[in-house]
RNA sequence: GGGCUUGUGGUCUAGCUGGUUAUGAUAUCGCCUUUACAAGGCGGGGAUCAGCGGUUCGAAUCCGCUCAAGCCCA
């Protein structure tokens, strides 16, 4: 394709951006796995299907955009996969609201399938908003989470687990609800308002109130706070409880409230939190007083088989009868309830499966793995160190991966599925041979499913081709990123499965990213009104103005506000740039791409500064550092190029001298480079100028690598640069027009410089460059002390020094002597420790002098 | 209550291995339509760098305390 021609006045981003959207071709993102090119594998987070992609995934995905595309232009073997972690409650919810049943009216399977279905959908709503971001995600390593193929890997790491040792079984306290017969999760349970009965009680001679008397069976403990000198007596002494005889410790916490009921609290297992927490915290032994169905068992003595409320009645009947009860009162209480039917939970103690947390391991892994930004390895290892329990793996549900084990009944022993009949659901299909134990052959399935996290903690294993055995061919990736509130989990699940299956860690590096907070500062949250979808800026602004807020609005890492004017910002640095191509494009013509030399010292001063440009993008986009790559691209482009060098050059572009060529193949050069350090930022905005300029993808071109050290251009040129700048202000401060007729300048430098008539033009005036000393006036107006030099030779003299050097004659200023007295004594001098500012003066003549550094130029205006 | 992090002009932000006048954006004010750009150019005003104390010749930067905020956990 010949280069685009005709360059429109506006830069319409939504044309230009849904036009490369339909041309790019997802073939052209693809990982390679035939190449022998280094690869780059990046562990992206698969995200919840939730239908929306909010704000927060999108600065992760631009992130991860960036670092792709630079990696790629650098010519590695880059795969940017995409994978969705569907298991999870809010899908179980969402489909029963959808539908209107509970997950009990139907069948396993028929759920599942509803459940996959609304997944679905979910992600086909996300993927559309990705596209539209302009990721270049390779898609042909998608991988979806509740599909047999990748659950089956699941199912997979955990029979291995399990017969490495990892895997056990224990009993655990769950929420559960008596009514649905389920445990539910934290996120089930609403907190309601209720009136119930506080009743206290002589327990073994200490009056003790609570609000569940039919749990006296289930004590194992009494608390006292450790101040309370009500209680002082009883430290350490232990008590019997009334009517069930067992003997429990008298524990002081500081959690009592002493303030509540009669100060002393009985511990049961398990009334509340509190109670867990205790059992816990004292290692108390467990005593199960309620069932599933919400009846007492059997160390209830006479009230086993009651419902639990006429338990309560009984027992409280039973107190009054032995003349132990004190008192009763109604109080209200917060209950957790379960979120559909509105019943208290219980806490039962279930049999549960656990992953063992092995501390050193993970920790060594997480020692190994480079951590961007540094710090946020150190809130894994505090999280590592402080985890006192096991990785509870199992829940009780349905759309999840189901635990692949079923139970002898004869025998109880465990019964596996071959790794070939992966995946498998137990419920559904039975063991395809006889006990091996006792030969028995009726089992029971194991109906508990696994965390979500069982799933997506083994996404690297996954895209390093995992087959379920040994180490992946391409592990470990290169780089996960993620954001830092799901360290504790995602990143230390991770980490711990990877140890355990392949013996490595699982990436060398991870990129954490911030959250995004809403306008207010405060995290975006439906109730406080904050949200701000993607959607909403992409129609005003578009993807690349998007893309550059999220380079840009915060150093990689910490938390990123969102707000308007930073976006606002990003686009108008795309009109400038737009104009900067329509103004160079036309000038470098036909001649784009030949080779001229560029002579010019405009010229040579643009590449020196082109090339520091290069080295600062390079090594901040090498450290992740995207807002300072996109700050050093924008002063490069705006205020060199455009507002210094292009200002500088006009005129010689528009005439026809020789030296023409020598700034046309600078801007050639310049604008290449510029673009190709733009794609991976503002990748539809760069393909559109590349393809104006080349005629050809920016996206396939190699990062730029671009060498040009001129030491003495550099300075002569910033001079130039500089000169023209001031003169150009002091026009205006006349109220001159810019391009006005200027007279005559005479400009004094130290060493002669030759400006190839830039600065005459761009200041329409005659400009003479002397070398002689000006014959001027002069004197020292003022001192400059350089303080990384005078404070370490001086120290605590620092100001005592200063002040005899302000002292000095003003021929000292000018040429310092070698020592001087300081305090009764004779300290040197050292070099450089300071520079005279002068003043100038000339007499008698209608000339101004305007002094640049130490260079002086005089005006003669024009009559 | 614990761990980690943050606090810089009205607003957002850079600097934070200590060193001249603290970076930029945005907003605001003034001037300017000069053949890329008024979504622009030039210039001005605006910050006791959260507060207090310490180390140092010198602190936005290092240390301590206080206050406020964020994430995760109890």
């Amino acid at each position: 394709m010949p280069p685009l021609r005709e360059i429109p006045k506006h830069y319409d981003f939504t044309e230009v951006e849904e036009r490369w959207q339909r041309t790019w071709r997802d073939e052209d993102n693809y990982f390679d796995r035939t190449s022998s090119r280094p690869r780059y594998i990046i562990d992206t987070p698969p995200p919840y299907p939730t239908g929306n992609f909010h704000i927060g995934n999108a600065l992760n995905w631009c992130y991860i955009d960036f670092i792709a595309r630079y990696r790629r232009m650098q010519g590695y073997n880059v795969m940017f996969p995409q994978g969705w972690d569907c298991h999870g409650l809010p899908t179980e919810v969402k489909v029963e609201e959808e539908h209107g049943i509970t997950k009990n009216d139907v069948s396993r399977e028929e759920f599942r399938q509803m459940c996959r279905e609304l997944t679905a959908r979910n992600i086909a709503l996300m993927r559309r908003t990705m596209r539209r971001l302009g990721f270049s995600t390779d898609w042909s390593n998608e991988y979806i989470t509740m599909l047999p193929e990748y659950y089956g890997k699941t199912q997979r790491s955990f029979l291995t687990m399990f017969h490495a040792g990892y895997i056990y079984q224990a009993e655990h306290p769950v929420n559960f609800c008596i009514r649905c017969e389920t445990a539910i999760a934290f996120a089930e349970v609403t907190y309601q308002e209720r009136e119930t009965t506080l009743t206290t009680f002589d327990f073994d001679g200490v009056e003790i109130a609570t609000t569940r008397p039919e749990l006296l069976v289930a004590c194992v403990a009494v608390a006292v706070h450790p101040d309370d000198e009500r209680f002082t007596r009883l430290h350490g002494k232990e008590l019997t409880v009334p009517f069930f005889g067992q003997r429990v410790p008298v524990l002081q916490d500081g959690a009592v409230d002493p303030t509540f009921g009669t100060g002393a609290v009985m511990i049961c297992t398990f009334g509340d939190k509190q109670d867990v927490h205790w059992w816990k915290e004292y290692g108390l032994p467990l005593r199960k007083a309620i069932d599933r169905k919400g009846t007492m068992t059997g160390i209830a003595g006479k009230f086993a088989g009651m419902r639990v409320e006429d338990a309560r009645k009984d027992i409280v009947a039973d107190m009054k009868k032995a003349n132990l009860l004190r008192g009763e009162k109604r109080i209200t209480q917060r209950v957790g309830t379960c979120w559909r039917c509105k019943t208290p939970i219980e806490i039962l103690s279930e049999r549960q499966w656990f992953i063992k947390v092995k501390h050193e391991e993970i920790l060594k892994a997480a020692r190994e793995v480079k951590w961007i930004p540094e710090h946020m390895r150190t809130r894994l290892e505090n999280w590592v160190a402080q985890m006192e329990w096991d990785w509870c793996i199992s829940r009780q549900r349905i759309f999840a991966t189901p635990i692949p084990v079923w139970f002898c009944d004869a025998c109880g022993e465990m019964i596996f599925p071959s790794e070939d009949d992966l995946p498998v659901d137990p419920t559904a299909v039975r063991p395809k041979a006889p006990c091996p134990m006792c030969g028995g052959t009726k089992f029971t399935p194991e109906e508990d499913v696994l965390d979500t996290w069982m799933d997506s903690s083994i996404s690297v294993l996954h895209v390093t081709g995992w087959d379920g055995s040994g180490t992946p061919p391409l592990f470990p990736a290169q780089l996960r990123p993620q954001g830092h509130d799901i360290i504790r989990t995602w990143a230390c699940y991770t980490i711990l499965r990877s140890v355990a299956l392949t013996g490595q860690k699982p990436w060398d590096g991870i990129l954490v990213n911030g959250m995004v907070l809403g306008e207010d500062g405060f995290k975006m949250s439906k109730s406080r009104g904050n949200i701000i979808q993607p959607e909403e800026i992409l129609g005003k602004y578009g993807a690349d103005s998007f893309r550059q807020w999220s380079a840009s609005g915060a150093a990689t890492g910490s938390d990123i506000m969102f707000n308007w004017n930073d976006v606002v910002a990003a686009s108008r640095l795309q009109t400038k740039l737009w104009n900067i191509v329509r103004f160079i494009l036309p000038k470098i013509g036909n001649s784009a791409g030949r080779k001229e030399e560029i002579t010019a010292l405009a010229d040579r001063w643009l590449l020196d500064r082109l090339s520091g440009t290069v080295g600062e993008v390079t090594s901040a986009m090498e450290a992740y550092a995207f807002d300072q790559a996109l700050k050093a691209i924008r002063e490069f482009a705006w205020d060199i190029l455009a507002d210094e060098y292009i200002e500088l050059v006009k005129g010689r572009l528009y005439s026809e001298e020789p030296e023409r060529e020598s700034a046309v193949a600078a801007l050639s050069i310049t604008l290449d480079a510029l673009i190709r350090m733009l794609a991976p930022f503002v990748p539809h905005f760069a393909e559109e100028c590349y393809h104006h300029l080349k005629g050809r993808s920016v996206h396939k071109e190699p990062w730029v690598e671009f060498g040009f050290r001129d030491a003495a251009a550099r300075e002569k040129g910033d001079l130039l640069a500089r000169i023209v700048s001031d003169l150009r202000t002091y026009k205006h401060d006349r109220g001159m027009a810019l391009n006005a007729p200027f007279g005559r300048l005479t400009i004094y430098t130290r060493s002669p410089v030759d400006d190839s008539g830039d600065a005459a033009r761009a200041l329409n005036a005659e400009v003479l460059w002397r070398t002689e000393e000006p014959v001027l006036e002069k004197r020292v107006q003022d001192v400059k002390f350089n303080m990384g030099v005078v404070g370490p030779a001086f120290k605590g003299r620092a100001r005592e020094f200063m002040d005899a050097v302000r002292r000095l004659p003003p021929e000292s200023l000018e040429n310092p002597p070698a020592a001087m007295i300081l305090g009764g004594g004779e300290v040197p001098v050292p070099a450089g420790a300071f520079t005279p500012n002068f003043s100038y003066a000339i007499g008698g003549k209608d000339v101004d002098v305007i002094t640049v550094g130490d260079v002086i130029v005089a005006v003669e205006r024009a009559p």
